[in-house]
RNA sequence: GGAGAGGUGACCGAGUGGCUUAAGGUGCACGCCUGCUAAGCGUGUGUAGGGUAACACCUACCGAGGGUUCGAAUCCCUCCCUCUCCGCCA
């Protein structure tokens, strides 16, 4: 959520930001609701004084014995008012909310305006590979190495889920436990284990709701979701919170499954690993002082990037245009595995600045010292990273022309092998 | 799932319709006192909104939302959460 007084200072640049996000959220609007709103309040508040004098009147007067039905007369009908214009402006704030809910972030000055094709390759790292024979998708090498069972994850649940196997389901928890040694040795994270299905409003407080409940699994019976992100449980851990300055930064890093029905995404990228509704990933999530989050947003691209260096599978960065930004961040960076197999950039890792707009949604402040105002922290959240990409780029690209996978160096102690050959 | 007890400020905790403008305490800040320390004394110490050039001032907030009333932390209704015991269970 924005703040209203940066919105009413800066109409014209909220209503630029709404755009170039392709949002819709009607801004100028809320702004004539916010000026009727305060009309209200500033009527009703009178009101409310003069009761609050005249009813404290009334009960010196019953004590004192003398009459005062005149008074609780006048203010029976003063209550009325209040009640009248406490029930509009009830009506008015509900509709300020329900357009504020939707104007998203507003993206940060750096951040490339446009589409997809906007985005900006800020790096690249590693080579990409030449092979003297013919290389194979992971959607061949996993089912002949028995290693992934595409048809029986769909047996289970369906299409586009998957069945991890033997040296396959080793390979991920060797993942896992790389990525949490990793960002709790080196980069100073705290490790988290938390819920896999929480409540709406913590999906509000990140900002999936209301813009993603299509995205979703719902479990009806208790309004809960299941999470599409750790970001959700974790950056939500603080929420309603007044933190101490000194405790500033927070790094959380949490390995947890996630869950996304894809309701809105067709075809092209369904087949394999590459969009499955249950994956597993390794999270981090930073929660700040305000002017630290910039830099602690370029670190936490560096942690993330460290896991493809160990894994020394090539990859790129890029820095997402402003309509390819997600609803809550200010500044995105996206990391891109090579797949050889595929001959595709796959994304594995998305780190974002969401600023005070997710702070602001799940009331999460701190003071700088006892007795300070309260502030609003800065948030962050990468991917560090998504398990089932990073095995399509393992797969693909330590394949060898005898039809096994090489084990990279960093996996082997966890792995106990040196290849998977089926 | 059943029964019971609870939810009040940074924390503890009192408060069954109006001297509550949330007592008292702890913590914290400042001041006084003191050779120093400790103790003691005094003052102050929440959040949000409105308002102001800035103050002042006003309003709301005692888990959440409704209701009764001239007036609600207090009475009524619904819901949420925590704890204890029982049942079931990995």
């Amino acid at each position: 959520m924005l703040d209203m007084k940066f919105i009413r200072e800066h109409p014209e640049e909220v209503k630029a930001a709404v755009k170039n996000k392709g949002e819709k959220a009607d801004v100028a609007l809320m702004l004539d609701l916010d000026e009727e709103r305060r009309r209200l309040i500033q009527e009703a508040d009178e009101l409310k004084a003069e009761r609050n004098t005249v009813s404290r009147e009334i009960g010196q007067a019953r004590k004192e014995g003398r009459d005062a039905a005149e008074a609780i007369a006048r203010m029976k009908t003063v209550s009325d008012t209040i009640s009248g214009l406490d029930a509009r402006l009830k009506d008015v704030e509900q509709r300020i909310h329900d357009i504020m809910i939707r104007i998203p972030n507003m993206p940060h000055e750096s951040v490339p305006v446009g589409g997809e094709a906007e985005n900006r390759v800020v790096k690249t790292w590693g080579d990409i590979p030449e092979f003297d024979f013919t290389v194979e998708p992971h959607w061949d090498i996993g089912p002949r190495l028995n290693i992934l069972d595409f048809d029986r994850g769909a047996r289970l649940s369906g299409s586009n889920f998957v069945t991890f196997r033997g040296a396959g389901a080793a390979l991920e928890r060797a993942l896992i436990n790389l990525m949490l040694d990793l960002h709790c040795r080196e980069h100073g994270f705290t490790e988290v284990s938390v819920p896999f299905i929480v409540r709406r409003d913590m999906m509000f407080g990140t900002g999936q709701l209301p813009k993603l409940e299509e995205d979703m699994y719902h479990i009806e019976a208790d309004d809960l979701f299941l999470i599409p992100t750790a970001e959700v449980p974790v950056t939500n851990l603080h929420r309603d919170e007044m933190l101490d300055g000194d405790r500033l930064p927070l790094r959380y890093t949490a390995y947890t499954p996630c869950f996304r029905r894809e309701a809105g995404s067709y075809g092209s990228d369904t087949r394999g690993l590459m969009r499955i509704h249950q994956f597993d990933k390794v999270e981090m999530v930073k929660i700040v002082r305000p002017e630290d989050s910039w830099d602690e947003l370029e670190t936490l691209l560096n942690s993330a990037e460290k896991v493809l260096q160990l894994l020394e599978l090539p990859y790129r960065v890029l820095m997402l245009a402003t309509g390819d930004l997600s609803f809550a961040a200010a500044k995105c960076y996206d990391i891109e595995v090579w797949a050889p197999g595929i001959e595709r950039w796959l994304e594995v890792s998305s780190c974002s600045n969401f600023l005070d707009f997710q702070a602001r949604r799940m009331n999460l402040r701190f003071k700088r010292e006892r007795g300070a105002k309260p502030e609003y922290v800065h948030t962050l959240n990468g991917s560090g990273l998504a398990l089932p990409r990073t095995v399509i780029a393992i797969i693909e690209h330590y394949q060898t022309d005898e039809g096994t996978i090489v084990v990279p160096e960093v996996l082997r102690k966890y792995m106990g092998v040196e290849a998977i050959k089926g």
